[in-house]
DNA sequence: CGGCCCCGCGTTTTT
DNA sequence: CGCGGGGCCG
């Protein structure tokens, strides 16, 4: 009967699709093309393994990078299989996984099994203390980037001794060895694992512990890796270490859609599997079932362009559908405008919810505009990422609260609670714990319980308040054992002060501060509920519940769900999912590609697998947009279109002339956008150069592409009286600097002064007609328009707010 | 020691 | 523009 399900359930699938399902015998790649149905595979392959192999669940091992990747993949195996067997699967994020590994074997490595784990600001605020201590500057060691060396250091298993001699290592700043040293010391003497630790100390628990890897080896009969492009080196090496005898290990991923190297991961470890695994078989899964073929054959063109890939051929039998869509804008305020336009106009057209949109972009920052422009519109939409609820203050401060109960050596949760709220316990005396604590390599924990012995010299006023702390947080560690987290939580949020602090003040942040703090106790309470419902009553306490909150991220609530909303995201958070209608907004150089991606090839390509995914999230419609101004900074830049367009099969792509949407934003029309045609064939063409009138020495012409336009960007960025502009392309482009000092500026709060300093007569250089003298002036504050004719660009009518130019005569 | 104010700086992506 | 950190004063 079993058997006859199982035949039924392969049949659903296609020839390749099945192939991949049933080879079990060894070591296998599938690389699985965008939309090909790669997580049905891995959701068939368990049932299969359970049901034909008679496997039992607890001997699958099913790695993910997301926790709501692994949970849509046990529901769906549940749908399969059965409830009752989905359920004992061991299925997580990599961290997930192992750090419940290293729980259980923590006395192998030194660690006890209550360690907490430090997320990447725990991590910079330990590396920025230890820069300090060490007398180092910190703008030449800046904490976020050292920080980041070392956490890159850890995805390639390079340990602290070996540091100083490895590739990472850079001569300039040789502290970073003795920085990263030191960090690991402080990091064990805390109890504490950041994020990278948890890859990291489990290769070694493995790789110095046969026994312990013997076990785990046993345990595992079938090891399954989803996304495989995006593992890192340590990754990859626990992966083998746990398959190498067997290779029993089944890997799927996509090299075209590996955009994650930031974080370590590397793409040779799928393009070289083979070099591992020698015996390894490979499956291809090209039949893309997602997207309309225009949209696949468009992505195809734009990845085609990539040197380093597995060659396959992805294709769709779907309808055809419509090109992929480019729409120019003036304005990032334009560019929302257009795209709220387009959700609501489609809405209505193709009878689609709310939800069938997602809006891509490169940064998190990119969100505002189009929050504010669905505001205005009445659209519901829903923001990811960003920052998460379990990273705003109010929230971290509670959970520090929680993790120094559990783990009082936890250094930086100590930090952050001693004095919150205040109870006298400074700066200087904190300095003092922790100069005492580094003296005798203990931790600051250790300095409070016996101060006397670790010769703790304070005030005897400021002794009373450390013993008091040490009392309370003492108070709370005696009930751990017997009460849930809620019980728990709830008291030390009162008993501490922070409820006091927070509910005594009526400012409108402090209110949404109460909001959260409510909100997290009722997740708390779920939290303790839902463990006694699933018949684990005896895992609800404060340290089970962090355990669970470290590795969640703000993607996995999803508390409103049920509301159909626009999603807006980074294309980051948009891999693995799809939709009816996708836009791609902010296409421009020094957005997408982000300006750190431009110096080497390999960024660049993986800058454009990027820009594949969010194409191929598409499902019938992927509607690119850019702005040419566009607010930055607090100020305003101009971009040149992204070079990613001009890789985009041209036959692929049509470009929207001047039309309905635009008409109602009033603001004036550029010859970019007036002349109505192509962009990529407006884009290599030069704008008028003026004639250099003004005193000024003209800067050098400097190709947008190169990397002087980055330093001069740089430059421009920082400098606080220098705009730029960059010249339309090619051979021909030029880079000049405008003085601002004449600009329009913004009338005062009392509604007077502001405007600019243009009467009519005056005689200005705009940043890109050149020279031109103002006919006439009309509007007030942010309407301030001028009208003006140019010498060699014809008459124009400038929105001052949006225009940079200086007096040359007036 | 605590609170307030000002300055400076930055924004690539995230388990 | 908005946040966070540092410095200064009470």
């Amino acid at each position: 009967m079993e058997k006859k399900k199982m035949e039924n359930l392969l049949n659903e699938l296609n020839d390749s699709q099945r192939e991949a399902v049933v080879y079990c015998d060894g070591a296998q790649l599938v690389i699985a093309g965008a939309g090909s149905g790669k997580t049905r595979v891995l959701t068939y392959k368990i049932a299969y393994l359970l049901q034909q192999y008679n496997l039992a669940p607890w001997n699958i091992l099913a790695l993910t990078f997301t926790n709501k990747a692994a949970r849509e993949m046990k529901e769906r195996i549940a749908r399969l299989v059965g409830e009752e067997r989905a359920r004992y699967l061991l299925m997580g994020t990599f961290h997930s996984i192992f750090a419940r590994i290293l729980r259980s074997e923590a006395a192998a490595i030194g660690f006890q099994s209550n360690f907490t784990i430090y997320d990447q600001s725990d991590s910079r605020s330990l590396v920025k203390n230890i820069i300090h201590e060490k007398g180092l500057d910190d703008k030449e060691y800046k904490p976020a980037a050292v920080a980041d060396q070392i956490s890159m250091a850890k995805n390639h298993l390079i340990m602290p001794d070996a540091f100083g001699s490895c590739s990472l290592f850079d001569p300039r700043h040789p502290q970073v060895a003795t920085i990263y040293k030191m960090y690991a010391m402080r990091c064990r003497q805390a109890n504490a694992m950041d994020f990278d630790d948890l890859l990291v100390q489990t290769f070694l628990l493995f790789s110095e512990h046969e026994d312990i890897r013997r076990k785990y080896v046993e345990k595992f009969h079938y090891v399954l890796v989803d996304e495989y492009q995006d593992t890192n080196f340590a990754q990859q090496r626990i992966v083998y270490l746990l398959t190498r005898e067997r290779q029993r290990v089944c890997v799927v991923g996509d090299d075209a859609q590996s955009i994650y190297s930031f974080r370590g991961a590397d793409i040779d470890n799928i393009l070289n599997f083979r070099d591992a695994y020698t015996n390894a078989r490979l499956f291809k899964l090209e039949q893309n079932y997602r997207s309309t073929q225009l949209i696949v054959k468009a992505a195809n063109s734009l990845i085609r362009k990539n040197e380093r890939q597995i060659p396959k051929d992805v294709y769709s039998h779907n309808e055809q559908g419509e090109r992929l869509q480019l729409k120019p804008a003036q304005s990032d305020r334009e560019e929302a405008l257009i795209v709220c336009n387009d959700i609501k106009r489609l809405r209505r057209k193709e009878d689609l919810q709310w939800n069938d949109f997602a809006i891509l972009y490169r940064t998190n920052a990119q969100s505002r505009s189009f929050e504010e422009q669905m505001r205005k519109d009445n659209i519901p939409y829903r923001i990811y990422g960003g920052l998460s609820f379990y990273q705003r203050k109010e929230i971290k401060d509670v959970i520090a609260y929680f993790r120094t109960i559990v783990n009082p050596d936890d250094e930086e949760a100590l930090r952050r609670i001693i004095n919150y709220p205040t109870r006298g316990i400074g700066d200087a005396t904190v300095k003092k714990i922790a100069g005492a604590a580094t003296e005798h390599g203990v931790s600051l924990w250790a300095v409070i319980l016996q101060p006397m012995l670790f010769g703790l010299q304070v005030a005897k006023s400021t002794a009373t308040k450390i013993d008091a702390f040490r009392q309370l947080i003492e108070g709370w560690r005696e009930r751990l054992g017997t009460e849930d987290a809620y019980e728990l939580g709830h008291s030390i949020i009162q008993e501490s002060g922070i409820t006091k602090d927070i509910y005594s003040s009526h400012e409108p942040d402090d209110l949404s501060r109460q909001e959260n703090l409510q909100e997290f106790l009722a997740g708390m309470q779920d939290f303790v509920e839902s463990r006694r419902e699933e018949d684990r009553g005896d895992e609800t306490s404060i340290a089970d519940f962090l355990q669970e909150v470290a590795l969640l991220t703000d993607l996995d609530s999803d508390k409103d769900s049920d509301q159909p909303k626009v999603s807006l995201m980074t294309v980051h958070s948009a891999k693995g999912l799809e939709f009816p209608v996708v836009f791609i907004v902010g296409l421009e150089e020094n957005i997408f590609p982000s300006p750190m991606c431009t110096d080497s090839m390999r960024a660049l390509e993986e800058e454009r697998r990027l820009l594949y995914v969010a194409i191929t999230r598409a499902e019938k419609h992927c509607i690119l947009t850019c702005a040419e101004n566009r607010f930055r900074f607090g100020r305003l830049e101009f971009d040149t279109p992204s070079r990613f367009i001009r890789d985009i099969d041209p036959s692929l792509l049509q470009v929207d002339g001047g039309n309905s949407d635009r008409q109602s934003f009033a603001s004036p029309r550029l010859p970019w956008q007036a002349q109505n045609a192509h962009p990529v064939a407006t884009q290599f063409k030069a704008a008028p150069m003026p004639r250099a009138v003004s005193r000024t020495k003209p800067e050098p012409a400097v190709d947008p592409l190169s990397p002087q336009f980055k330093q001069l960007l740089h430059t421009a960025r920082s400098g606080q009286t220098n705009a730029f502009t960059a010249g339309r392309g090619g051979n021909t482009s030029s880079l000049r600097r405008i003085d601002t000092q004449a600009t329009h500026t913004p009338p005062h709060k009392d509604g007077t002064g502001g405007g600019s300093l243009l009467r009519e007569g005056t005689i200005i250089e705009h940043q890109r007609f050149g020279i031109g003298t103002v006919v006439r002036l009309e509007g007030e504050g942010d309407n301030e328009k001028a009208t003006v004719a140019f010498r060699n660009a014809g008459t124009k009518q400038l929105l001052l707010k949006f225009a940079r130019y200086k007096i040359v005569n007036s």
